[in-house]
DNA sequence: TATGAATGAGCGTTCATTCAT
DNA sequence: AATGAATGAACGCTCATTCAT
């Protein structure tokens, strides 16, 4: 047998977690696809939640390492780059590390949509401790861009344009079948992320509001 | 007794979704929090999922209400409305929406990412049923500050922006925490929405990029 | 409304019962298709149990009237009754007694059987505190086409022919479709009913068997 | 530990189905008597409904062996089988199958009567998945002790003559009591079985009536 | 006479995990 | 390194019944 036992539970749960998402796919489900035994997950991975948080190594890891790539490229070059090239740098760095997988995409957002939520805690720690100073390394390259935001501001800018991309592209089957459904064409991945393109960049350069002048009286 | 069992159990179970989550919150929890009999909610609403869609009403119902009073307000008025301004009348709709609870925002966010998850089709289909209307209205008007976009491009880009909204508002709480622990400050939901706004309006205007041209060569 | 809420129930109680079985019908179930409350069942009759023995009078007690008024005929001839003859009015009775509903006859010989199973010990003696008196009339009747059996022969026979009759005619829907699925026919209750009579009538005319001399050599 | 938790549960179910009857012995009932774990039987057998079959099994397994054998026999001398002994032959090895068990008969005629009602389709369509073509061997020789039968005939009365065995025999504890209660006898099975034989072999050889000629003109 | 609301008990099933082998 | 068996907790839901109005 070729492969091994780590390997074929980790295939069936990016397989499942695709399907049913990351709550829904029950460790039954994922040691019976992969043709091991129920208790392997724990085994090898010592709990369910170790295990997603491999899956989340498995594309953040090379990720990580594509960013790191193509931005050191993009800053060695004399000219400075412009906001369409760091988003695209990212957006080819994300499909170079989710390529391995069909549905890897919405896969990897899917998880990232997931660590946002309230109840993980403990997926949310693991992934700062394990990419966090990747993640800063690659922001600075980011702040570049947007010399004109505060500290906050920017940071919050980074969340926002995340959002930009997680919903739909985590979603992406879905609201393909609801376009389906209503105007007799699909969509695909490329032409999605084509479409986000200039939206990010020009979220990425927009500038601030004046929060202080005008904020204060409205809401 | 001054609050009848059909509300105890709204407010516990909105307190708890934004609490847990929608899937993680169980009927026993909101029950028990509620004070009320275990079987209450099978016996007021007929399931679970009857529930979420009877909280999903509590925001959606007030919030088409207002979208369409503000929106009709600025189609009433002589001069064109800008991007922020339709951007500015979508928030305060919202938030009039969501006011009565602490968190509402969030678990009003939180019940379209829900919402966006693959194995809630049903919950779709019960959200295209009672508002797909009202939704169209809408966005009929938000069509008209983006006139050079085709109608594939103004939908997804409708799909984008509300995932800028969604990943950092559904999990605002959680991005407070992380901003707090990195920088010592904690940011607010005002301040938030006021930083969000010229990154949609941005988001609006920004022209749809020519795929035709460019992906090809590239993805 | 020319029906009271009884008749409604009892009606409903009648359908459902015929449906899904004794066991399966729920109060929830009989009263929604009766359109009236919930707690009408218990409002009118007590309990549930009392609603099963209110269904047990409704074909009882015509049951007798016509067995008494018919084997008082047979007595009143010269000539002894055949077998053949007993049963036929036996029939013909429950014929009529049922003839209100259409699934009469199977949910009065299900009832019949439901009252042999184990548990409904209240129903056996309800129904032999109500119509013992007239059954043993009854039997006395059927007693003279059976001279030779002894009386303890004569009780158990007449346990054996009423299982001959209940478990075809309790399913007989189930057994029809069995016949659809191997043979292609289908046949209807008339003709389940004259295959019947040559069977009973042999069944009343047996000998019994030497049990003393047979029995104990053997098992 | 010197039973297996399979056997532990197989065991008290069926002297809880003997007891209490198929639809009224809950999991609940049957793991805490076997003193196994709530889940075993979801673990063991699947579901609830599984466990039924594979008490089913238990029973009817054994039958069409000891079937097979004694019919084999019978048709291997030279003389025809007489109704009484094919008779005969069908109740011992209906003993033989059922007499590891206190209660065998009762509970093994009860899962046949259980098996005709309305709601229990995927019963019967396991038990002929799983039987069929052994019942169809047994019928064969069964079929050749009533030649002048119709082959609807046949198979009617086969249901006719089960249902004089199922009704007192599934509910011979309850028939016995009641003998009891009224003559102060009490009978026990070998005798009711002996009170059997000569009814079932009449009811085989009766000639069919003449339905076409009567039925019409009566009912 | 009748009803809407509510209840406590119980249902079959599934969960991630543990343990002895 | 791996597995079949087993576990305790929890799941959403349905039951017949009761009660205040």
């Amino acid at each position: 047998m070729t492969q091994t036992t780590v390997h074929k539970i980790l295939d069936a749960a990016v397989a499942l977690f695709a399907e049913k998402g990351f709550e829904e796919a029950s460790v039954r489900d994922i040691t019976s696809r992969a043709g091991v035994n129920l208790a392997a997950i724990n085994y090898h991975f010592g709990s369910r939640d170790a295990l997603v948080q491999a899956v989340a190594e498995r594309y953040f890891t090379p990720l990580c390492r594509e960013l790191e790539r193509r931005f050191d490229d993009l800053a060695a070059d004399k000219h400075a780059a412009s906001a369409e090239e760091l988003v695209e740098a990212a957006m080819l760095s994300m499909l170079k590390a989710v390529s391995r997988d069909p549905q890897g995409i919405s896969l990897f957002l899917g998880l990232i949509n997931y660590a946002y939520q309230g109840g993980q805690e403990e997926l949310r720690q693991f992934l700062l401790r394990r990419y966090g100073t990747a993640l800063k390394r690659f922001l600075v390259h980011l702040r570049k861009v947007m010399p004109r935001l505060s500290d906050d501001e920017f940071i919050w800018r980074c969340h926002f344009l995340l959002g930009t991309l997680v919903l739909p592209l985590a979603g992406h089957e879905v609201v393909c079948q609801i376009e389906e459904a209503y105007s007799q064409t699909r969509s695909n991945l490329s032409l999605t992320l084509h479409r986000l393109v200039p939206v990010l960049a020009a979220g990425l350069r927009a500038e601030a509001d004046m929060v202080s002048r005008r904020g204060e009286e409205l809401w």
